[in-house]
DNA sequence: TATTGTTGATTGAACGTTCAATCAATACGA
DNA sequence: TCGTATTGATTGAACGTTCAATCAACAATA
């Protein structure tokens, strides 16, 4: 996971890997060129030949894990007969490493600058379609192997499952309190099975 | 709900009331002092006078209408018996009016800042705190009228459905697809009755 | 030579914040 | 009652910093 920018191929690149660790280590709101160039071993300047501005860096970085994510998990995962609740464990993980908290927390950073941005608001447009009809395909395979039942919405399920854990990402990123953490798993996981079995 | 600030009684409250009104026109992003001074009869350096700086003013703003919220609900309204069922509607409702829409759309910038800030961080602790509260309650005023099912946990779903809302929310103020609206409202309607009946 | 990559220095504007000064109102003392 | 402190509200102008973005020059490569 860490290993998303592992071997920049390209400056361009570099710069993406250079935006990701400042990203992790200032978060959104302090993120600064000058602090992407601390990241970055050639020079500041040398950004803007490969990027119009600030933000389409930001933007192209969110594309590019994207990308990798969608193309890591290019079949759609047969093999893995739970792997929506074990997706809703893990981000609903008690015990989670400061890093990965800190990148979901960039993420919802991000993403709330696609309120008011039109390029920020087109990638989370895709970004939630990739997750959605990733979880649908997952359903539709379990009805597919006669695991799952027949009868139930995989569009309707996959998006609100999606949604939940949307909320429950924004709401780990931006309070303290964690004794929810639990209940939602529980309540999740009973809905999704309720939906999915019978 | 647009007469939250409807007669300042104070010139702190006077500021509160302007910065409302350049948060629903401009958003967070675009929010800056002079924005505020816009909307304001005095002076801009007067806002000093009463507040820290810029972040005090909004979450001064975000407390006062959380506190507003929070004296119109006192008491739990066991008086609505499909409460919750309302809340989800209105949330999820398709058609919306902008000035609303503009509205949570700050209200999740304003989140947003909380990844960071621990000032916001507080406000939302609470301000989740709150919601899921009151959830709860209505919960319970169900249970106790013998409409809602005595073996469910009001809590955890109280946090369930608040964490989803969130979800939605953040979701309207970050896309332009709205697909997903109805499809989530039923399912979160299903899942409170398959917890709330029986 | 022409093109692409790279650099350090510089620019210009936006923005939050400060500050000295003015004003209105109230309280106080003679 | 009249003058004098005192206080809080209010103002406009200015300051200092931050930061994205530009530019002219240099290196490398084909």
């Amino acid at each position: 996971m860490t290993q998303l920018f592992g071997d920049p191929s390209d400056t361009r690149e570099e710069i993406l890997a250079a935006t990701y660790r400042a990203l992790q280590t200032h978060g959104y709101a302090e993120l600064t060129i000058d602090r992407i160039g601390e990241e970055f071993e050639k020079s500041i300047s040398l950004i803007y030949h490969h990027f119009d501005d600030k933000d389409d860096v930001l933007v192209s970085c969110l594309e590019f894990m994207l990308d990798q994510y969608e193309h890591g998990h290019t079949g759609v995962s047969v093999d893995e007969p739970d792997a929506i609740e074990e997706i809703i464990e893990s981000v609903l993980d008690p015990a989670c490493s400061s890093e990965e908290q800190s990148l979901v927390s960039s993420l919802v950073e991000l993403r709330a600058q696609a309120a008011h941005d039109p390029e920020y608001r087109a990638h989370f447009d895709r970004s939630d379609q990739v997750f959605r009809d990733r979880f649908a395909a997952i359903i539709r395979a379990g009805i597919d192997t006669g695991a799952y039942n027949a009868s139930c919405d995989p569009d309707a399920v996959a998006d609100t499952i999606h949604t939940a854990l949307i909320g429950a990402m924004v709401r780990r990123a931006t309070t303290d309190s964690t004794e929810w953490i639990n209940a939602v798993e529980t309540e999740l996981q009973a809905y999704l099975r309720a939906q999915i079995y019978t």
